[in-house]
DNA sequence: AATATGATGCGCT
DNA sequence: GCGCATCATATTT
């Protein structure tokens, strides 16, 4: 098995999130080809898990390159990162979206009543999808070079509160698979 | 098609 | 106790 994992995890998320579209993520016995992914840096980012300091959660961010970081949110999903480096210094990629390219009939079993598009269409769906769960917390993923895509788009990260115009976001461009842009949620009409 | 809202539990202050 | 790197469903256009 190439040790590249590391290679690519390895250096400033916003560099490393680019390199990972295109790559092959199997986990589960389903594999999925990435689309869409988020770049998230260390103390200085608002938006990242990592920003207030280590903590029991997000400590695997502050690990070695080239692991998973998957925490859960909602009360019921769970979200995937590939770490990198270097090692203290946290930062990390959200795998945001991906094309189901393995193990189809199981991704179906595990997403019921979806359309083969929207499998792994989102970071939940697609920690669904391939069976990722906190389990794989921390684990080094397997993780393959695959075709890149022809074009790369940029744009704002989803669904934070804090530095979400960022433009560390970055998908193929016009595949069917990238997740649809939701801005966060807004806060709650004022209670009364 | 677009928007609104409920679900549901853990991490952090 | 509050807020969340979300998703599915219901409701309205």
């Amino acid at each position: 098995m190439p040790p590249t994992v590391n290679a690519w995890a390895e250096g400033d998320p916003l560099e490393v999130a680019p390199r990972l579209l295109g790559a092959v993520l199997t986990h589960g016995g389903v594999s999925v080809r990435l689309t869409e992914v988020e770049a998230y840096a260390g103390p200085d980012d608002p938006g990242s898990h990592a920003f207030r300091g280590r903590t029991p959660r997000n400590e695997v961010m502050f690990g070695p390159p080239g692991r998973l970081y998957v925490y859960f949110v909602y009360g019921m999903h769970h979200c995937a990162n590939l770490v990198t480096g270097p090692e203290g210094e946290p930062g990390a990629v959200l795998l945001r979206a991906g094309e189901v390219v393995g193990g189809l009939d199981t991704a179906r079993v595990r997403r019921p009543g979806s359309t083969d598009r929207d499998l792994a269409r989102g970071p939940a769906r697609l920690c669904r999808a391939l069976g990722i769960d906190l389990a794989a917390n921390a684990t080094a993923p397997d993780l393959t070079a695959g075709e890149p895509p022809r074009e790369v788009s940029t744009g704002p990260r989803v669904g934070l509160r804090h530095a979400a115009e960022r433009p560390w976001r970055f998908w193929s461009t016009g595949d069917p698979t990238v997740s649809t842009y939701r801005p966060a949620a807004p806060r709650r009409p004022a209670g009364r």
